[in-house]
DNA sequence: TATAGCATCGTGAACGTGCACGTAAAGGGC
DNA sequence: GCCCTTTACGTGCACGTTCACGATGCTATA
């Protein structure tokens, strides 16, 4: 009597269905040729014996070219879209090794030449695309063919919500908005009166953070009131300029919420004034410019977005997919960090940027 | 003139070396049998061609039996350690594809009976331990002898500062303390007094949280005074009737601290004494009774340690380190989270509870 | 010179899955 | 009868790594 080889998978379900691990791989993929009343069996047999696929394996098998992904992001200076690719690359480094392969199709500003990169990454083949929605209208129909095709979309930080994509990678911005509201809601006496500093209220994402916030602030500060909303277009002047005419007109101003990653002006107009540290700054965003800022008192806190995690989040959500089948939940909402001066340095951004100065001390600590 | 096959990986190698695949193997990994010289070469060829290994691979062909990670951490009813389980099983389901295997030995209380379980661990022949040291001072000597022998031990939420553990994965305890205290002097008015539940002074965990709210505190809030710190040792009663007194000896006091996941005496002796909403309670963790008080505006603030998240740190750390040589960072610290009424209903602990009761809407949303 | 021992290296079989291809049987039209 | 199509299934290779086993050549000792 010989010892049998105790198989595993897909070879013990043949096994016990006396058939092939092609008919068996027919049946559990739903692949044509094959009848019915097998793959009842089969499929009856997988689940007794609580069949998981091998990922390794699978991963093995399909090493050269099942999935690619294609990246569409900004190349931007700004801090959150670095990190964002950062977290993008981490995770793509540990999948790459399982088989899925990147093309990298990048565009210089958010919105700008989003729509041939997509295009692009559409025209060489790719199962899957990962991109930061910059203009949605303009990307709402070459998403859906995409779909259509089997491409699969998944939206990071910025959505295109009309669209078919397959699911949003984000921190919900009017939930972004009303944190910030509820934080200034407790930061100032009751009664105060605040204002906000926009980016452009043509943007969705401005506008619900706005409006998250003008919703939560007076709930949290009694008699509180929003006294205006002021548009700085992402210019460093015209931001600067604005916000020092504001604070002329309303000296009294408790507070200011900057929903834009633009919060330098801000802080240089409130300096300006001699008001830095008496309004209480709550900021968007982090990057490492803001930690001055964090240590004199001049910005209380600031609303994270964890541009990292939702990089990580997207390509794990993707690679999940496409090398195993695992469905998209329909959002992913991912939950913003508040930062203030005790856990500033806590944060990849601060850490990055101090690596530079000092190497020995801070390299020690890891921080995720 | 046929197709060369393009081979990748250790075959590229044997090519580039003219050697065999066995050979290349044993000068990857340090095996025995092997001319120093042709070692040398071989790994050259190696860092020069950029190898990196196929995980999924190495996995495959090793399926049964190369990574054993053995798990200690307690099976309390409190949120954070099912939490912390259910992270810790989460990453674990995802690597045990790749072929880790998992030992639990958990015990029922933090720091009850851990020393058995270490050694049943230690006993049963794992190359990896997970633990949450609930009495530093027993284990060290424990931990010590592992890491002797090469079983690497991770502590995680709970450190052994003194011991030899390849890695800690927590908040850091006087940080959390900070971020409290912080948020506390911008939550209450200039010179007003605040006091601290803390759990037990003796514990180290306790103390650090206690310090570092001690210190921030006056920091932020000109004039602020700790009134007092009192023990509830993690009794209902007692930590109802501490709370209770104070408020009665200090009628005018703005904030409490409660350091422990023990908040809700603290929160009922606040409603027996009329000052629910109006003394800022600032807890820590989170569970799902105390949504309620979240709602109320009993509770301010809370600060999360992310438990779910530390189990996963914990499991791919050293996944990673068994099955890939990865080295362990020294020290690993997850920033805290600032839980408030508005984005309560984002954390895990709240989606859980809330699934119970509304399956269809919630499902939809998923939160990470 | 035969043989044992050692150092060095090659060989091939797994690991579990995916997929292209082969093939047998059955049916239909001429 | 022959040829072709369709259905339903089996077969075999590839993926990259690990590891036990075997082969080769060289040296030392009897």
């Amino acid at each position: 009597m010989r010892m049998k080889k105790e198989r595993r998978g897909i070879h013990l379900i043949a096994e016990l269905a006396d058939v092939s691990i092609g008919t068996v791989d027919r049946a559990l993929h739903g692949r044509g040729g094959i009848k019915e009343s097998t793959r009842q069996r089969i499929l009856q047999i997988a689940r007794r014996i609580g069949y998981t696929p091998n990922l390794a394996a699978r991963a093995l098998s399909v090493a050269r070219s099942s999935a690619r992904i294609g990246v569409c992001i900004p190349r931007e200076i700004h801090f959150f879209y670095d990190e964002l690719w950062s977290g993008v690359l981490d995770e793509a480094k540990r999948v790459a090794q399982f088989g899925v392969q990147f093309v990298n199709r990048p565009v210089q500003v958010l919105g700008e030449g989003d729509t041939e990169s997509f295009s692009d990454l559409v025209q060489s083949g790719v199962n899957g695309i990962i991109l930061t929605a910059g203009n949605p209208k303009g990307l709402k129909p070459l998403i859906d063919e995409a779909e259509e095709k089997g491409i699969r979309v998944v939206c990071v930080s910025t959505d295109a919500p009309e669209s078919r994509r397959s699911t949003i990678v984000c921190v919900e911005p009017r939930l972004n908005g009303c944190l910030a509201g509820e934080l200034m809601g407790k930061f100032v006496p009751p009664g105060s009166h605040v204002a906000v500093v926009a980016g452009m209220l043509a943007t969705e994402d401005h506008r619900k953070k706005t409006d998250g916030f003008s919703e939560a602030f007076p709930q949290h500060c009694p008699g509180g009131k929003i006294f205006t909303v002021i548009e700085g277009h992402e210019d460093e002047e015209e931001s600067f300029q604005k916000t020092f005419d504001l604070l002329r007109r309303a000296p009294s101003l408790a507070g200011l919420y900057v929903n834009t990653v633009n919060c330098l002006p801000v802080c240089r107009a409130l300096g300006a004034r001699g008001l830095a540290g008496k309004v209480k700054l709550i900021t968007t965003d982090l990057f490492a410019e803001m930690a001055a800022y964090f240590h004199k008192g001049i910005i209380t806190a600031s609303i994270y977005q964890q541009p990292h995690r939702q990089g990580q989040l997207a390509v794990r959500l993707m690679a999940d997919h496409l090398t195993n089948k695992v469905p998209f939940p329909p959002t992913v909402y991912v939950s913003p960090g508040v930062v203030m001066s005790s856990n500033l340095n806590l944060f990849r951004e601060l850490r990055l940027a101090d690596v530079k100065f000092n190497d020995s001390s801070l390299r020690a600590r890891v921080v995720l």
